[in-house]
DNA sequence: CTTGACCTATGAGCAAGACATAGGTTTAAC
DNA sequence: GTTAAACCTATGTCTTGCTCATAGGTCAAG
């Protein structure tokens, strides 16, 4: 099977095979005749493990390595646990950046709908200028608060 | 000021002042005698925007062009208003992204709790492989779901 | 036999810095 | 007087996970 067929087949672009082959998570054969990449069902098995580990946030570094694990004839799977509660520890971390930032930005919407475009005198945009972020910075503190 | 006494000051990092200063964000003036880069209060000020603006989810070429508006002597909230409407549809895809992916790690991170350490025979790594993703797709899809 | 669709390998590009290199400067101590 | 620490410069490279571009070779159909 060549890199098209097989990138259709998984529903991902031919870049992303030969990125995969490029960094040699895939081996597929070399034709002798003319060099084209012969995917065999293995290779087509080993990207489907390696789009399942990707939709579950490892690093395409991550998975080198637990395949380098898994052919030195070890057991990957204490790897594999270990690896996903970093990943999710870094997620969680992200999430919550994200929720932050989009609150931040939404709240500043909200804000300049009933905000004049300030001529831009002294300044250089009045509207990100004079945004006052009132948005709740962390729970904890919020529970905290609650005391005081 | 010099460098490292402006990033203290603002709270970054003297290598993303570099950065800005790079990218021409900042303009600082160099002494003549030893080529330091000066920066001014209007410097400041200018880094004072910058992060304001990163705050809010701005690109660093979306303060650039920004600030090129508003140097060509006009207004550039109108600029403003109509990128932070494109950032925050795209921050809000990646907040959903994120939290789907967020719920799939710990879905995966609760089966494995309770799961063996698949010998490593034929397959790459069973956790992966044998993962079910059980998490809900997509709200709007749960929402219809209940009238069939 | 040429056209178009496919393939190869490799290099560059993206974002927003962080880090490294090689060198010049200044300040304080000895 | 010099030497070491701590600072500065400009520039280049690294990160992630692809995507796009380049230059070229291959193959099937008309």
């Amino acid at each position: 099977m060549l890199v098209k067929q097989l990138a259709k087949l998984m529903a991902v672009t031919p870049d992303t095979v030969r990125y995969y082959t490029r960094v040699k998570l895939l081996n597929p054969m070399s034709s002798d005749s003319n060099g084209y990449h012969q995917y065999s069902p293995a290779d087509q098995k080993r990207l489907r493990f390696i789009l399942s580990a990707r939709q579950l946030g490892f690093s395409v570094k991550d998975i080198q390595n637990i395949i380098q694990e898994s052919e030195q004839g070890n057991c990957p799977c204490p790897l594999t646990r270990k690896l996903i509660s970093q990943r999710l520890l870094e997620t969680e971390a992200l999430f919550q950046e994200t929720l932050k930032l989009r609150n931040r930005m939404q709240s500043a919407l909200k804000q300049w709908d009933s905000a004049p475009n300030g001529a831009s005198s002294e300044q250089v945009c009045s509207l990100i200028e004079t945004f006052v972020d009132t948005t709740i910075v962390d729970t904890t503190i919020a529970e905290e608060s609650h005391e005081s």
